[in-house]
DNA sequence: TATTGTTATACTCTATAACTATA
DNA sequence: TATAGTTATAGAGTATAACAATA
């Protein structure tokens, strides 16, 4: 859905996040890969970790990481092995290829954000950065839906 | 999904789109409504329409306003009649009931405003909202997916 | 007994195509 | 034949619970 009373900040800040968010993830695509497989890899970066801590970070519950798990090991962009320590942990690892593949990504990104916030200075990006930063996005953790 | 690197302003700007989006949309529910069909009244309440013209003015597909008008129907929130001009057709008009329904809503979403954005000046907001007007968002069409 | 990863199930959303009644 | 609304069906995404292996 969408369209409508752009003139309540709220709903603008939620249609553009929602279509910045679109076109980050056509960005994601262009490497061949599935938005939330991209993320994954991500978070794979920086260093391996299990799978439960990965689903931590990422929020996502523990069954849904091991179908994105899947993927990307039959796409040879990560590998699971068993941890030694305690063989009932998976210790996830980003590959060479998943590397690589994570570089195109991050090129798609910054060419998606040229395009999104061209029309701004930097320091106009910065400044709209810092008032993002002081949404109040965490406040008493409000329910969603109703009959 | 969420949490990864609002280093990057695109990233920032659709995670802090969509935690406004559910806080919205939690207000939107207040009343007792759907959040989409809260969203319908908004719509309607400046006149009434064909369900051609609202599915467009919502984008969303004609058959998916069947269901939110069933439901806005039965909860007496909204009509649907025969235009005599052109039977096919359907004139969907806001009750008197889903006005008043629409009031509280407004409501909410002033106050879930209110709460989002009450670290930030009067200027600033409007300083927020001149920046986020000029985010490009429309360029080209860009898909989403990929194997 | 508790924990890690996995599988199975169900529920919501959405996209599409077929159907009816009018034009 | 084309259009407005409706119904039916299928697909993605997500949330939950049960399960096997290991601790």
């Amino acid at each position: 859905m969408a369209a409508l009373p752009t003139d309540r900040l709220g709903f603008l800040l939620s249609f553009r996040g929602e279509l910045t968010g679109a076109r980050i993830r056509a960005a994601l695509g262009v490497a061949g890969l599935h938005p939330r497989n991209a993320m994954t890899l991500m978070q794979l970066a920086p260093g391996s970790m299990s799978q439960r801590e990965l689903a931590a970070a990422m929020e996502v519950d523990p069954s849904q990481l091991v179908a994105i798990l899947n993927e990307l090991e039959s796409e040879g962009l990560a590998e699971r092995r068993r941890d030694p320590a305690d063989r009932r942990r998976h210790i996830v690892e980003i590959t060479e290829a998943g590397a690589a593949a994570l570089d195109r990504v991050d090129a798609a990104v910054s060419a998606a954000e040229r395009e999104l916030f061209g029309d701004l200075t930097e320091a106009e990006q910065v400044l709209l950065r810092g008032l993002l930063d002081r949404v109040v996005v965490d406040a008493g953790e409000h329910d969603c839906d109703a009959g």
